[in-house]
DNA sequence: CAGTGAGCGAGCTTCCGCTTGACTT
């Protein structure tokens, strides 16, 4: 037994700390945070100057019995969780879950994780500061205090279930006012020209440096100048310019880069990244720091001098502009920068790249530019054509990596390569002339990764939760990842040649088509409606920075945590009881108009399965009738129209073998039903319109499909059959289905065999029912939940493969 | 797996931040 124990966060941290200790220490982790708020109620008693009671998490009783052990037989015990506040908290729950002897612990710290830098830290231990401990805990309790008071009010006056929080409903007003821009821009055209010319014999592209507001004002300018034979050039300008690389990855340009360069959303990000740690690839993946370690920058400058030159080198340390970071590590980068390319699937090498590009061209030069300007005159004063030109005259860093941008429009950008020698009063002539109406953009709708950035920049969420935030938003069903198509609409373009006329087009584009952005839902919009209408103060952009800013006043020891607390809850709690009191229940019911047919009103409201629209009242006579709203469909938005439409569904079409032929939408999508048998629609066909024709070709098609499925129907009682399932065969007697035995013939095995084996009525070989799956997904994580989704649909891949194989 | 839409009431839900595990349908 090691005469000393060290206590980690992360396991991977600790097989490496244990390489640079040698065997007079032994280094544990205890997975982050051991100890929370008790689960039930608030955990925290206000009246008594909120005295938190606390209890060890479930998943860490095993890990803390370990750790007491150990401790207990060691003559010295390092505390080394992280630098920061949740990490000294972490330490001093440590302290007292293991009931440690102050005068055999020492709390050490590091922010990276280097040989000099462990072995500094053993020479300055210091004592557990409870100062930032009381920050954590004044951070974990209003926390609690937020989410498990506004919790509730949403679930009496919205619905049950629902969640608020300091952090997610913020995110959230992010992206419903966001949507609420988008939807009162009103997009105004515009006109642009564009000059095709040659000078010096070379063709030049140049823009008119304004852009017409009416259609007159482009053709009128386009017949000034349709005469005109050449132009004269008026300034020639150059200009040196310089671009500096980016600073290393952090968790959340990580997640921005990988979303913009490799299409990843941030849990993927995260899973591989994490991957990569694990395997000792990169350093920690959890960072707000752009720090690189004196290890790393010389690493990194080896590798620089090898692959492009020691002109190409010059060390660069990087602040961090975020005043919320902690730095409690180092930036994201690869461990041994040496390693330009590592082993693992497409993903991992992808997103290693990636990291090594980032990271060795935070250590280059700048690129040197040098920009061109020419100047054309137009014919009619004040107005000129532009031409740009960019040279690169020392590539530096851009040899190896660009930060990508999420500007999408690149058609401003009206050239960038060389241009041609040429001085003021050379001639440009030219060939056409073309101008094309535009229009205005509306805001960007947030992407996963541009959500991060802005909650970053706001202060609000750590690394830690970025991710998990963006999956809770969208399993709260406040905001959903949405792909939209667009609608068409016509512009016009005009043209004219040199010695020809104004000829003018019709052309069509697809206008407010998006891909894989954060929409609201109806739920989103009415919760956030409501929450920032009674409790502006949480809501508030700056509320997170504002109590952030006494965190550190605790911190420093200027503030008292109780005190903070006290200031915070007596109001807050006004407001709850206010919001509770004074708040009509949120139905987010909208008059649409009058429906033609019976002179009813139609409105559209949340139902109790979700947003409907409805003709007439419940006190009418006639029972009122309903339609759901169909998914890309929005309370605040429908139309009369579009609201009248949902209701031709269910369609009758006819018959088909003597039975009716129904079509309707439900809960996963269009279907027929038939003979009690429902068949989905294809994705490329319509229930508004489809014709009798195709839903019987479809119903036959699934009887075929079913019936390829059937391995063996048994003659002696023909309900219990064996078929083909997802993970292999199956038995089912037409109302359970039951495991096929593993090591069992399916063409072979009798009945009576059969059902010994699975032991019909034996409730262990049921596959679970439905509510017990969900209550166990319930009570793991967001994130954990989402991981093992992942991971079970991979091994389901697997064996299908395997499966193949054998067959 | 494919329904429903009123109202009541029992018993439940919920926060943010640290960290990684281990089902066999």
């Amino acid at each position: 037994m090691s005469k000393n124990l060290v206590i980690v966060e992360s396991p991977a941290k600790a097989k490496t700390i244990e390489k640079f200790l040698g065997k007079d220490y032994t280094v544990k982790s205890c997975f982050g945070h051991i100890r929370d708020l008790v689960k039930k109620g608030h955990g925290v008693d206000i009246e008594n100057n909120f005295k938190p009671t606390y209890e060890i998490q479930e998943d860490k009783i095993k890990i803390i019995e370990e750790l007491k052990k150990l401790s207990k037989k060691s003559e010295m015990v390092w505390l080394a969780s992280d630098e920061d506040r949740e990490g000294e908290a972490i330490s001093w729950h440590l302290s007292e879950v293991l009931e440690l002897d102050p005068k055999k612990t020492k709390r050490i710290v590091f922010h990276e994780i280097t040989k000099p830098a462990i072995e500094h830290a053993i020479k300055h231990p210091r004592g557990i500061d409870f100062n930032l401990v009381n920050a954590q805990q004044a951070r974990r309790i209003l926390d609690r205090l937020v989410g498990f008071e506004l919790s509730p009010v949403l679930w009496k006056k919205v619905k049950t279930n629902l969640s608020a929080g300091r952090v997610q409903s913020v995110a959230v007003r992010l992206i419903v006012e966001r949507e609420r821009e988008i939807q009162q821009f009103k997009p105004e055209t515009y006109f642009k020209v564009t000059g095709h010319f040659e000078i010096n014999g070379i063709p030049v592209k140049a823009e008119l440096n304004e852009k017409f507001k009416t259609e007159k004002e482009a053709v009128s300018f386009l017949e000034k100048i349709q005469s005109k034979d050449s132009f004269n050039i008026l300034s020639v300008e150059k200009k040196p310019g310089k671009r500096s690389p980016s600073a290393p990855f952090t968790t959340s340009t990580l997640q921005q880069e990988a979303s913009r360069k490799l299409g990843f959303s941030v849990s993927q990000t995260m899973l591989v990244a994490q991957r990569l740690y694990e395997a000792g690839k990169i350093t920690y993946m959890r960072t707000d720091s752009v720090n690189l370690s004196e290890t790393a920058l010389k690493a990194l400058k080896d590798v620089i001098g090898r692959e492009f030159g020691n002109e190409y080198h010059q060390e660069r340390q990087y602040k961090t502009k975020s005043k919320s970071a902690q730095e409690a590590h180092e930036a994201i980068r690869p461990t041994y920068p040496e390693t330009k390319e590592i082993d693992g699937d497409a993903n991992e090498k992808k997103l290693y790249e990636l990291i090594w590009k980032r990271s060795v061209a935070s250590q280059m030069k700048d690129a040197e530019i040098e920009k061109t300007i020419i100047t054309i005159e137009s014919g009619v004063s004040s107005l000129h054509f532009i031409a740009t030109g960019e040279v690169v005259v020392f590539d530096g860093f851009l040899k190896l990596y660009e930060e990508s941008t999420d500007d999408e429009s690149d058609e401003n950008s009206s050239g960038s390569g060389r241009l041609p020698k040429c001085k003021v009063g050379d001639i440009a002539n030219w060939q056409e002339i073309q101008c094309i109406q535009r229009f205005t953009h509306h805001p960007p709708r947030y992407t996963e990764a541009g959500l991060v950035k802005k909650l970053e920049e706001l202060g609000i969420g750590r690394p830690s939760t970025y991710a998990p935030t963006i999956s809770t938003i969208q399993k709260r069903n406040y905001v959903e990842k949405a792909s939209l198509n667009g609608t068409e609409r016509s512009y016009y373009e005009w043209m004219v040649k040199k010695g020809g006329t104004i000829q003018k087009f019709e052309k069509k584009e697809i206008t407010g088509a998006d891909r894989n952005k954060l929409i609201p839902t109806d739920i989103g919009m009415m919760v956030n409606d409501f929450l920032v209408e009674y409790f502006p103060q949480i809501l508030d952009y700056g509320f997170t920075a504002k109590v952030e800013d006494e965190f550190d006043e605790i911190a420093n020891g200027n503030l008292e945590w109780v005190d903070m607390l006290k200031a915070f809850y007596k109001p807050f709690h006004k407001t709850v009881e206010k919001a509770l009191d004074q708040s009509e229940r949120v139905s987010g019911e909208r008059l649409l108009g009058t429906d033609p047919a019976s002179g009813k009103p139609v409105i559209a409201r949340l139902g109790k399965y979700g947003p409907i629209v409805q003709i007439g009242s419940s006190e009418d006579e006639e029972k009122p009738k309903f339609a759901s709203l169909r998914k890309d469909q929005r309370i605040e938005t429908i139309t009369l129209e579009e609201a009248l439409e949902l209701f031709k569904l269910p369609r009758v079409l006819g018959e088909f073998e003597g039975k009716e032929v129904r079509v309707n939408i439900g809960r996963f999508g269009p279907y027929i039903l038939h003979d009690n048998v429902f068949t989905s629609l294809g994705k490329e066909d319509d229930p508004y319109s489809i014709t009798l024709e195709r839903c019987i070709e479809l119903i036959e098609l699934k009887r075929i499909k079913e019936k390829e499925k059937i391995i063996r129907i048994f003659k002696e009682n023909p309900d219990w059959q064996i078929l083909k399932g997802r993970w292999g065969p199956y038995v089912t007697d037409g109302k359970k289905n039951y495991k096929f035995p593993k090591n069992a013939d399916p063409l072979k095995i009798s009945l009576d065999e059969l059902l010994k084996e699975i032991g019909a009525g034996n409730t262990e070989n049921h596959r679970p029912d439905e509510k017990a799956s969900i209550k166990k997904a319930k009570k793991t994580s967001a994130t954990s939940s989402e991981i093992k989704e992942k991971k079970t649909a991979k091994k389901t891949v697997k064996k299908k493969k395997s499966t193949a194989k054998e067959s």
